[in-house]
DNA sequence: GTCTATACCCGGATAGAC
DNA sequence: GTCTATCCGGGTATAGAC
């Protein structure tokens, strides 16, 4: 006997994968209704809408990314701390990340009932890995260590079928640094 | 006095635009004609689809990256030549790669009329990079590496108004070696 | 080459029965 | 909770005048 919770959660595992894969407009309601084995009305039910879905496999993704932001100006920690935590953000939203880095067209639906921008968080990590006044070359380091943690870690769930391997995590942190860190260790 | 010619490269700019900032599927064919100063009707007098005017972009790009693909087998190029190129490419493309990175959705629609899907192209590039019975940790390094080089060339790109300085370029290349290599340089 | 007008379709969303 | 039926808007694309 399906509950609603139940169902919601279903609606919610669906809507990751395939956002993940084909990205948010790239689906569509009636897809996502199809693997639930529905109709697109019956989806109604348990969200108000497209939306709706997204926000909610976002928001607490977004406010644990939310809170290593708040904690950048108190703690002020290395570049190996922050790394280290933006790789679990990464594994921890299980592909979600590409959704909002990827499709332009996410932004807007749902930063209205955000507190910050994706971007703005964004902005915050690299500000925080470059330092203050930071040359040109040590923002392409920042940026380039981020997109090398961003990247590999999504790889590494692929090959490892959904959970980041201790190894792994070790390799990619490894990889990152040496991306900001132009002197050899 | 305008000749179709003109309007057609013109069109091919503001798309290039607004699709790197947009999106292809975030971008309708009436902000495209907007910004062109004319109705949706006088640009199919130009483009047969909206696809059409994305292939007409991805056409010299996608066709110097094949040929980079073509070559790999070949010349067996160095991680440092075949990054350094990667670099070119993605400068070369002017933000358009990440319209095929992004847009899943995208490449249907130009798939067909092409040699190669850009997947299997990323995929060349990776083998290439990890080498023979590449270990997991070879493989998250190469993704790592090609990560890098296209986000911090796009940054560069943005950083300095369009074109790739050499100092950013040899910043890049040096980064994503660095990735590359465990050993310290 | 560009216009006006319009056809067509698809995706999101709603109404109301069951 | 899920259905059938339907609406509505926006986006692609076409017809035909100018």
């Amino acid at each position: 006997m399906r509950k609603a919770a139940d169902t919601r959660t279903r609606i919610l595992d669906i809507s990751a994968e395939l956002f993940a894969r084909k990205g948010f407009t790239g689906t569509s309601i009636s897809d996502i209704a199809g693997e639930l084995g529905t109709t697109t009305a019956a989806l109604y039910y348990h969200f108000p809408s497209k939306a709706d879905i997204l926000a909610g496999l976002l928001a607490e993704p977004l406010e644990a990314y939310g809170r290593v932001i708040d904690d950048l100006g108190v703690s002020h920690p290395s570049a190996e701390s922050l790394l280290s935590t933006m790789i679990d953000l990464t594994a921890g939203a299980r592909g979600l990340g590409q959704i909002i880095d990827r499709d332009p067209a996410v932004l807007p639906l749902i930063e209205q009932q955000l507190p910050r921008t994706s971007a703005e968080m964004q902005e915050a990590v690299i500000a925080a890995l470059a330092g203050p006044d930071p040359s040109r070359a040590g923002l392409l380091r920042a940026q380039g260590a981020l997109a090398v943690v961003k990247q590999a870690t999504l790889v590494a769930l692929e090959l490892a079928g959904g959970s980041l391997q201790p190894e792994d995590r070790a390799e990619i942190l490894a990889a990152a640094l040496r991306v900001m860190n132009p002197e050899s260790p």
